[in-house]
DNA sequence: CGCCTATGTGACAGTAATGTTACATTACGA
DNA sequence: TCGTAATGTAACATTACTGTCACATAGGCG
């Protein structure tokens, strides 16, 4: 479970590799590359919770990679965070025009930039970020891992936690088998789509305690989501 | 009371009498030293709050202290905030490499520093707090290095009680083995993560007496937790 | 109603994660 | 220097979780 997924966009193989340990060790995933082309695609590929754009890499600039990825509708609202040197202040002003939503200036500590990062994931996506989830009676804390229903504690397998969290994140939205394959499972899983099923079931038992209402709506042939009025 | 306990590492004693002073009033408690061994000799006796590391010392460098006050377990966690003069850069990377948490370029205004310093103590200040710590019927007292439950004396083994510290530090917050083993060992250990579980199972064996609940959660694929109703 | 498809349900075996023990090695005080 | 305690690791035992199946049930449509 991670804390989000970065894609990190800087030529200088020293800083770059430094970045990626601070953050991996702060628990978010990160994609790498020192190429704007090669930025592009691997964020069309699968758009990333917030980017980190170097302003003076290889190629064509930051700022095409900048203006491209708000062009693109999947990329279009992923924050960006510039890294620029100290003294580009014309760059900076630029930047933010063209659509980042902040800026770091070189040299800067690692602490710094995770801290940023998670100020921006906070306001972008505070499902991602935050420490706690909650809809109806439900909550999810991520610091101590634990889930209740109206106060009382929900013991649960990983997988039913991680399922959990993800409809916990996009309340009241359908997600197909595949989608939640995807999602919750990983990317590349391979895994039949009735599992979800399965797991969905198991969700649902542990749940869905005493006489409380089913809180997961089945929507035939298209999949499942949450909601408070999971007969309608 | 004072503000907290740092220990300079500065050779230049002009800049170190300055600092001295600043900080002194500005209620801090200031031990300085201008040799690196030295400095580690204090810091195992007591570990202060903060260290601040001058780069360019005698003897020993930098960075080597920087290693191995990380390598301490006692130590593994204080912040170092880095002293570099202009155009180190390639020293500023490696320091934050090593382990160092903050940098700041001379000159600096004595200002800026304690600024700096007074952050740095904010971020950490939670843990630090007092020296005497308590969750449930469980009491560790740091100046006689002694553990109650519900009153008996615990005797437990220098690992197992800076475990036990850290997840008072942190009650019910979930902890992995990688972060254990850098909160709690002491960066770059190189230790088997597996090793966490025998140490848990022995502050398990030594704290669970009598009929006591475990109080000791495991959270599958992902770690481990203080907690009241461990069952959960 | 009868057929077809989609989903619910319980069981099961394989697998991964953790608990537990023993042992070799190291650190440390007498 | 010796003896003791503490430590890290490997090996084995045990548990929890997972994915899949087979079958049951429900929904939709003629």
């Amino acid at each position: 479970m991670t804390r989000g997924r970065i894609l990190l966009v800087e030529d200088d193989p020293a800083l770059a590799e430094l970045l990626v340990w601070h953050f991996e060790r702060e628990e978010f995933e990160v994609e790498q590359t020192a190429d704007g082309e090669e930025a592009l695609l691997l964020a069309r590929e699968s758009p990333p919770d917030v980017v980190l754009l170097d302003w003076m890499i290889e190629g064509i600039s930051g700022i095409e990679v900048c203006r491209r990825l708000r062009r693109m509708p999947d990329t279009a609202n992923v924050p960006i965070i510039m890294l620029t040197a100290r003294g580009e202040e014309e760059d900076r002003v630029r930047g933010l025009e063209t659509g980042a939503d902040d800026y770091v200036t070189k040299p800067f500590s690692p602490r710094e930039l995770v801290a940023r990062v998670g100020a921006v994931l906070r306001r972008v996506r505070p499902a991602l970020a935050g420490e706690h989830l909650a809809y109806a009676d439900i909550e999810m804390d991520m610091v101590s891992h634990k889930v209740r229903r109206s106060g009382t504690a929900i013991p649960l397998g990983p997988t039913e936690f991680r399922l959990l969290k993800h409809f916990l994140e996009h309340p009241g939205r359908v997600f197909s088998r595949e989608r939640l394959l995807d999602s919750v499972w990983g990317r590349d899983s391979d895994i039949e789509p009735r599992t979800v099923d399965v797991h969905i079931r198991r969700l649902r038992k542990a749940i869905n305690i005493g006489a409380c209402a089913d809180i997961i709506r089945t929507v035939r042939s298209a999949g499942y989501a949450l909601d408070v009025d999971a007969t309608g």
